[in-house]
Formats: structure tokens, C-alpha cells, sequence
DNA sequence: GCTCTCACG
DNA sequence: GACGTACGTGAGAGCA
């Protein structure tokens, strides 16, 4: 019988109450692999209530629910920043989405979703149908969204409330008729959707304007005779935006659905798929209560598989086993390989290359793995040699051109639809963007590890078999030996290399499979996502560009350190009375406390005194030799590690200085910076700074530094929540100095250099993890008045220890700390005995801080490349909380404006800070002149 | 390969 | 009551 009068249609929201049921409930996970099920579980309980409810008079002939199939609709087309401030879904709810439609069809309830609209206008167009059929509508949702659509045989039903919405309650909510819904809407627009509207004007106001003007486009044409000025403006001057609003409110009543309405008719739940479904689930008192009613039994619950540690499961294995490794040295079984692959959808990669060095390296062969204990290596540049010294320059013979491979390969490594697996992809994703080909879409092993296990192991494929596959991987020192007669990969023979590389992406293949569903256990897929995985372009890219080092100016000082050095050593010896080694600490440490006599010396665990720079400055004012010998430490540091190891690392191809930045490694997210690091360029002396000069702009270009002004303090205020550190920073005000007020009672108008000198120092032994001894340290005060000044500060902001102990706290509990942004870092020390405890507190009080700095400045650098891609300008390095620039001058500006949003807005939508973060920019033609 | 020292945030 | 402490890194030099 087809739909028409008397036929009741039930619409049911099914993505509210899926949000309903998330927020409602705590975060439940199915017993035996920990997935994420809370909101399913309540999801499906309202579901069956809604089915098993005892409402006569409305009793529903035909249901439906009703799902947004995505986050991209026709709404976006009219205007782009549609619901551009919704926060990031909860990591742990995506996943359940899917289950929650699975739910719909076991309880035999027709599931409706489509592409490109919301399940807002599906519900719109379906009430349309069934009243134009002559039946009637109940929406179960209490979204004010739907409200427009009330009235003449359609109403509303909140299912938490159990309340009926009729034209009375919109009058109640608008202030207006449910036809006039939109208007009002468009006028007021909606912070949550991000619908403009007029400013100004609310709901009330846009209700009052309606009714006085009868509907919205008689209020626009008529806008000029409203008398309040500020009204008035509002709606002459954003007339086109608030139409814009009306059409992202208005409902879609008529998309093409070609589902009908007869589809939805009601039909009864049998019994064994939704049985199945939630024995699947898990749910024990859902599967009971359904059974009962439908009077069936409920399945036995199986023995659950529970693994032992949630972070460290072991996978079943299969033994590795080189006959399963293949050599791919024809087109045809290369073809085979990526039919494979295709129709996987993913493959772990893996090259072999002659150097560490990713932009000196020569691609010698490619290993895949699709299947666990099934790879392949593709020798390419296998050359003859070995025993001889020099060995020959001549190609192995049976090996693939390496033009053909790439040609073949390269569809398949930037497929959009297949997955490429690897281990550090950064390196391998360099090596292949040298050949011409940028591998997307990625997963990398080393960062997944990374973002499970930050503080409990390393991250390195060798520890990770071992770890996770029980299985010990070729050493590669056994294929090209060590020191002296180490040989590159290319003088491999293919045989051994086709072992060891295979085995590489069976390797990295197997880790990927376990780690996959491990990361929505561990909570952290949206860290992997967001924070790590798409750092590998950005990052390969900026060191891939390398900065511009002028080889000259170091050559210059290098001459010039060298003949201060000389002059340096002399008066040393001649101080010193004999001849000894200035470099060696532990000759200094003998002439300084046996042969002079000096006081104070102290012996360290290996029995050597310390000469570190704070004991020999105490003992400048004993003796001539500290000082001279404190002058000679830093030339000759400035020396080796500066102007003459920087030379080494200028790229002869390019003329310029690549380093290369660790992703894993610093626990706490901060990115490492190695050969050369270029994260500890000197700045704090006059006389290092100058190294900075040597970092130039090429001709036309100049160099802009933008960096975040106290960013970690900033954070501090924020997390330990300091109102009057929040207000400092809303307003501008030097926060060293307002803590030193604060502390010793002066007023910031006689505030002197020393006493905002100590505040400082407290404020970041607070981010450190502050303690007595190392206060009185760091000011060379007593122990006991630098006791005083932290008591204090903690009496004057009691935010702060609260903090501290809630963090310690949380970490002895959990075994780890957390970001904002969800990031873990975890401290196993910390509930061990002895000094290893009180290293591991001050670690856990720091990690959060200076993580979530890290992780606002990777969401930067990670939104970067887009929102910089029509200026002139390149990213070339970062520092922690500075970002550096290599731009063409007419575009300065232009750069410092948008790089410094993107910086500014970094922690949106997904965290708000309760204070601003600030970028201050700096210019010039070297890095010296842009700070 | 380990230790010390020192450069940075 | 002593222990030993600011957090996070990488690199060069000396020394065994």
C-alpha cells in the first residue's frame, strides 16, 4: 500500500543522537580490542527506545533514520567558510560512526545518507513528500535547525525530553512563525555553524525586525527606514552576506533522493541480525533486554581475548623467511607487483641508497611488501666491486633501467587510492622526490611508534622488530662492514642486498599492521594524523630547500678565531707555567686544583674534576687562568663547531646548507635538527651571533624570521590557569615584570632590571619544574632565600602548584602526560625510588608545556606550505618556536601578514587559548640582521 | 664508545 | 638525614 493518509512518518536526526549518546556517556570500549564504543552503545539504546515506545497517538507507519554522509555540502560551494569553526572531532567517535549505521539496518530500520547534503535537508525533503502524500510528520531531533520545517502536519519530538515541538514552542524559540524561521536565522546568523548574519543582531532582534517587515526581503529593500542607526547599518551594509545566511539556514526540500517514502514503511526487528550486531558490540545488558522482548535467547558471550598491556600487544607471527623474498628483475614481475598493489591498495616501500645523507644519496634499489612475509627488492644501481679499492663505475648486469622502474612506479607512489607504508618516510620520500616523484598518500611506522609510545622506547625499525616481531634484523654492518673499509650500499651483491632490504618492508609491513588499530586504543590517531604523518612533506621540502650559508664569511672568521686561539693558548701557558692540552678538561682540572691549588675543586663519578663554565667563572676572581681559559672554550667552540664544521655542510650541488630534522626525536614532540643542527646557532653572545651573518638571502631575496614571543610562559598561564598571567598577556604587559611585582610588592613603575632578572629566572624554573637548589643555582643565591622567592610565587599564584602536583599526579597514575592537543609523552621513571623520581617529576611537568608549544608550532608549519603558496616565499628552517623565511622582497610584507595569521591562529579550531599567542617578525638580507 | 663541555629554545 | 636536581636537544674533542 502506498504512503498517504493516515500514514505516520517518523524522521529520526540519527547524527544528533549520535552526538547525544557521545557526550552522555562515558568513553566505553569493547572489551576484547578495546574499540571505541560508547556512543554506538548509546546510539542503539536510544534507537530501541524509540522503537519500543509506548506512544499510541503518534505511532510511526513508516521510519527512518537520517545520517550527514560527510562534512562537504552544497552549502560550501555558497560559502566557503561554512562550519569552518567546527572543533576536530573527537578522535575516538569517527571510528564508531560506521557502527552506528550497521546499528540502523540490524534493528531493521531503513539508513539514509547522501553526499553533498546534510541530513537536515534529506528530513526536509522527505516531510515535504509525506505531506504532500497526505500524511504526517514527527522529526525526532531537538535541533533548532529543523524548527522551520514545523507546522501543518510536521512536528518535532526531543527524545531526551520526551517533548513535543509544535508551531508554539518555534514561536517560543524565534519569535516568530516556523515560515519565518530562516529569515531570522539569516539575520542572526550562528556562531556553531559559522553563519554570518548581520552583526549585532540576535534572535530577539531579528524577530521583532520580521514581524515588523513581514519577511526578510521586504526588511532588506525597506532597510533604510529603520530608525536605530546601528540596525540599520547592519542591514544596509552586510545585505549580501545575510542573503548569503539565508541560503546556508534554508532547508533543501526538494534534492534528489531516490529513496520512497513506502521504503520506510516499519518493519519488525528480527531477531538475528540485530542479535548478531550486538553480540559483535559487546553490549551485554542491550543484548539482554532485546532478547527478552524478542523472546529469543541471547547468544552465550565468548571467552573474550583480552591482551595484556594495552600498548604493547603482540602480533601472532609468522616467521620471517628469506624464501619468501624475491628479486624483481624483469618488467613483467615488476607488473605482477603492482597489480598486487592496486588491488591491496597499500605497500610498504623501502630504498636503498648510498648514503645516509638523503640529498647526496644515489638510489641503488627499492624493496615492497605488500603481504606479510612476501617482498621484493628491485636492484638498480648495483655496481661491480668490493675487493678492489676503488671498484668499477660499471652497472651489475640483470638489473632493471632505473627510468623504466620510476616510470612504472610512479603512478603507483602518488595514487590518491594507494597507501604508501614506511619506516622514517621522510627519508625515502626525499630520495624519490629527487627522482621526480612525490609519494602520497603515507603512513610511517616510525612515527606511529612515536605517537604510541613517546618516552618508553625509541623509534628506530631495529628496536621496533625486536620490540614488537620478536625478530632480529640483518645488521647493516654486516653488509657493508665498519670504520675505514665500510663500503655503500651499491657494492653490495644483489643476492645479500636483496635479503636485507626485502626484509626492510616485510618489516615495516608487519609493524604497520600492528600498529594500525593500536592507534585508536592508545587515543592518539588524531595526533598521528594531525601532528606527525603530515609533517613529512613540510619537513622534507624545507630541508630539501636548504638555506643559502656564505662560505666566505665563515672562511673569514674561521682565520680570525684561529689567530686569537693562538694568542689565547700562549698567555694560557704562559699563566699556567707549563704546556698542556687547553682542551683537555682533564689536564685543566689537574693544572687548576693540584698544580695551583685552586679552591673548591670537586671530583665527578669518573674521578675527574669539573671545569664546566659555571666553576671556572666562580674562580675568575681567584686567578688569572679561568677567565683565559672561558675566552679560549668559546672561540673554539664558535670554531669547530661553527665556521668550520658549517663549511663542510654547504651542498656543493646547490650551494646551500641542508640539515635534516628528527621528527622523533625529543620525547616531548620538539623537532631535532642534525647535520648540522641548526637549532643552536649562537645568539646569546655578541661574538657568536656574528655566525648568523654568514646565513644570507640570495640576490632579490631577504630573509624574515618570525618567532613566538613567549610562547611556553603563555602556555603556562593558560593550562595552570593564572587570571592575572592570562590578563598580563591579553594586555601586553612585560609578564617578567608583573611577576616580579607580584612577588616583592613593587610597583611596575619602579621595577628594576635585577629584581625583573630574578622573576624571570623563577618563571622559567617554574616551566622546568622549579626547585630550591637549582634556583639558588641559576641566581648564585642560598639555597634557602631562593626556597623563599618560589614559596612565595606559589602563594601569589596557587594556580601554579596546583598544577604541578595535578600533572605528577597524573603521571604516577597513568604512566604518562599529555599536550592540548592530546600528544603523550610518557614518564616511566616516575614512580621508581631515588633521584630517578625527581628528574622524572620535573620531566613531567615540562613535557606538557613545552609539547603543546611544540605541537602549535607543527599545526603552523603544517598549514603553512597552503596558505604561503601564491607568495615568492619559501620555509627553510625552525627553531622551536621560530620559523624562518627565505622571500623575494616586493612580497615582505605580504609573508609577515600571513605567516604570522597562520602562526597567531595556530591552535584553532581544536584548542582555544585563554591567551593570545603574539609573532613577532623580524627582516634583513642575513639571520643576524632578521632578529 | 663514553664523558665532558657548550651551543640553542 | 643524605642523596643530587632546574626542561628539551646535538656536536666536537679528549680519552680509554
Amino acid at each position: 500500500m502506498a504512503f498517504g493518509k493516515g500514514n505516520h512518518l517518523h524522521l529520526i536526526d540519527g547524527s544528533a543522537f549520535i552526538f547525544r549518546a557521545y557526550h552522555a556517556l562515558p568513553p566505553l570500549t569493547r572489551k576484547s580490542d578495546g574499540m571505541p564504543v560508547g556512543a554506538v552503545a548509546g546510539f542503539c539504546n536510544l534507537l530501541w527506545s524509540e522503537l519500543t515506545a509506548t506512544r499510541k497517538e503518534t505511532a510511526p507507519t513508516h521510519l527512518a533514520v537520517i545520517f550527514d554522509a560527510g562534512s562537504i555540502t552544497f552549502r560550501n560551494a555558497i560559502y566557503d567558510q561554512y562550519k569552518a569553526n567546527r572543533p576536530e572531532l573527537p578522535e575516538d567517535l569517527r571510528p564508531q560512526f560506521i557502527y552506528t549505521r550497521k546499528a540502523t539496518t540490524a534493528f531493521n530500520v531503513a539508513c539514509i545518507e547522501q553526499d553533498g547534503y546534510e541530513a537536515d535537508d534529506i528530513i526536509a525533503t522527505f516531510a515535504r513528500r509525506a505531506r504532500e502524500a497526505g500524511g504526517t510528520v514527527t522529526i525526532i531531533s531537538s535541533d533548532k535547525d529543523l524548527m522551520q520545517l514545523v507546522g501543518d502536519g510536521v512536528d518535532m519530538l526531543d527524545p531526551m525530553k520526551n517533548k513535543r515541538l509544535g508551531v508554539d514552542e518555534v514561536i517560543e524559540k524565534f519569535g516568530v512563525k516556523p515560515n519565518r524561521v530562516v529569515d531570522v536565522q539569516a539575520l542572526a546568523g550562528d556562531s556553531v555553524d559559522n553563519v554570518p548574519g548581520a552583526p549585532g543582531i540576535g534572535i530577539k532582534t531579528a524577530a521583532l525586525l520580521i514581524e515588523e517587515y513581514g519577511d526578510l526581503e521586504t526588511l532588506l529593500a525597506r532597510a533604510g527606514e529603520i530608525k536605530q542607526p546601528k540596525r540599520r547599518e547592519a542591514l544596509v551594509d552586510n545585505a549580501e552576506l545575510i542573503r548569503i545566511s539565508k541560503r546556508l539556514v534554508q532547508l533543501d526540500d526538494d534534492m534528489p533522493l531516490d529513496v520512497s517514502l513506502d521504503a520506510l514503511e516499519v518493519k519488525p526487528v528480527e531477531a538475528e541480525p540485530v542479535m548478531a550486531f550486538l553480540h559483535e558490540m559487546e553490549f551485554t545488558t542491550l543484548t539482554k533486554r532485546v532478547s527478552e522482548r524478542l523472546k529469543v535467547a541471547a547468544p552465550v558471550a565468548a571467552a573474550v581475548n583480552v591482551p595484556e598491556a594495552e600498548d604493547a600487544p603482540q602480533a601472532e607471527q609468522l616467521p620471517f623467511d628469506v624464501a619468501g623474498y624475491e628479486k624483481i628483475d624483469t618488467m613483467a614481475a615488476l607488473d605482477r607487483w603492482i597489480a598486487r598493489i592496486t588491488e591491496v591498495g597499500h605497500v610498504a616501500v623501502d630504498t636503498e641508497t648510498t648514503s645516509l645523507n638523503e640529498m647526496l644519496a644515489e638510489l641503488v634499489g627499492i624493496s615492497l611488501c605488500v603481504d606479510a612475509g612476501q617482498a621484493a627488492y628491485i636492484p638498480l644501481g648495483h655496481k661491480q666491486g668490493g675487493g678492489d679499492l676503488f671498484g668499477s663505475s660499471e652497472l651489475v648486469a640483470g638489473q632493471l633501467p632505473l627510468d623504466d622502474v620510476l616510470a612504472a612506479l610512479k603512478p603507483v607512489l602518488e595514487d590518491a587510492a594507494i597507501l604508501k607504508i614506511g619506516q622514517n618516510m621522510k627519508y625515502d620520500w626525499k630520495i624519490f622526490a629527487r627522482y621526480g616523484v612525490e609519494i602520497a598518500p603515507l603512513d610511517d611506522t616510525m612515527l606511529m611508534s612515536s605517537a604510541m609510545q613517546a618516552g618508553l622506547n625509541g623509534h628506530g625499525m631495529d628496536a621496533l622488530s625486536e620490540k614488537y616481531l620478536g625478530h632480529t634484523c640483518i645488521p647493516i654492518k654486516s653488509l657493508l662492514g665498519s670504520g675505514k673499509a665500510q663500503i655503500t650500499f651499491d657494492r653490495v651483491g644483489i643476492d645479500d642486498a636483496v635479503k636485507y632490504a626485502a626484509e626492510d618492508a616485510d618489516v615495516t609491513l608487519r609493524l604497520w599492521q600492528l600498529f594500525k588499530p593500536q592507534l585508536h586504543r592508545a587515543r592518539v590517531t588524531t595526533v598521528y594524523e594531525t601532528l606527525e604523518r603530515p609533517l613529512v612533506p613540510v619537513l622534507a621540502r624545507m630541508e630539501m630547500a636548504g638555506v643559502q650559508v656564505d662560505r666566505d664569511t665563515l672562511s673569514r672568521m674561521s682565520n680570525a678565531f684561529a689567530q686569537k686561539m693562538a694568542g689565547l693558548e700562549a698567555e694560557i701557558q704562559e699563566v699556567a707555567g707549563v704546556p698542556f692540552n687547553v682542551g683537555s678538561p682533564k689536564q685543566l682540572g689537574e693544572i687548576l686544583f693540584d698544580k695551583l691549588a685552586l679552591p673548591g675543586g670537586e671530583k665527578g663519578k669518573t674521578g675527574a674534576y669539573a671545569t664546566g663554565a659555571d666553576v671556572l667563572e666562580d674562580l675568575a676572581t681567584e686567578h688569572k687562568l679561568p677567565g683565559l681559559v672561558l675566552d679560549w672554550r668559546q672561540l673554539s667552540k664558535l670554531k669547530s663547531t661553527y665556521t668550520d664544521a658549517l663549511q663542510d655542510h654547504i651542498n656543493p650541488d646547490t650551494g646551500r646548507v641542508h640539515t635534516s630534522y628528527s621528527i622523533t626525536g625529543a620525547v616531548t614532540g620538539r623537532l631535532a635538527s642534525t647535520d648540522p643542527n641548526l637549532q643552536n646557532i649562537p645568539i646569546r653572545s655578541e661574538e657568536g651571533r656574528r655566525i648568523r651573518e654568514a646565513f644570507v638571502a640570495p640576490k632579490g631575496k631577504v630573509l624574515v624570521s618570525l618567532d613566538y614571543s613567549q610562547i611556553e610562559l603563555r602556555i603556562l598561564a593558560h593550562v595552570a590557569e593564572i587570571p592575572s598571567l592570562q590578563q598580563a598577556f591579553k594586555d601586553g604587559i612585560d609578564i617578567h615584570a608583573l611577576t616580579a611585582s607580584e612577588m616583592f610588592n613593587v610597583p611596575l613603575a619602579e621595577m628594576t632590571s635585577d629584581i625583573r632578572r630574578r622573576a624571570k629566572a623563577i618563571n622559567f624554573g617554574v616551566i622546568y619544574g622549579i626547585s630550591g637548589f637549582g634556583l639558588a643555582r641559576n641566581l648564585r643565591i642560598p639555597r634557602a632565600e631562593a626556597q623563599g622567592f618560589i614559596d612565595r610565587y606559589f602563594e601569589r599564584f596557587p594556580g601554579i602548584k596546583e598544577y604541578m602536583s595535578d600533572t605528577v599526579a597524573f603521571a604516577q597514575k597513568n604512566g604518562f602526560v599529555q599536550t592540548l592537543f592530546g600528544r603523550k609523552i610518557h614518564t616511566p621513571e616516575i614512580n621508581a625510588k631515588g633521584p630517578g623520581a625527581g628528574f622524572a617529576k620535573r620531566a613531567a611537568i615540562n613535557a606538557p608545556i613545552q609539547g603543546t608549544a611544540a605541537d602549535v608550532i607543527r599545526r603552523a608549519m603544517i598549514r603553512m606550505p597552503a596558505a604561503i603558496a601564491d607568495l615568492p616565499a619559501k620555509m627553510l628552517l625552525q627553531v622551536h618556536d621560530e620559523l624562518l623565511f627565505e622571500v623575494e622582497e616586493a612580497a615582505v610584507e605580504a609573508l609577515i601578514k600571513v605567516a604570522k595569521d597562520v602562526m597567531e591562529g595556530a591552535s584553532h579550531p581544536a584548542v582555544h587559548l585563554k591567551v593570545p599567542l603574539t609573532v613577532e617578525a623580524g627582516v634583513g638580507a642575513t639571520w643576524a640582521a632578521a632578529h
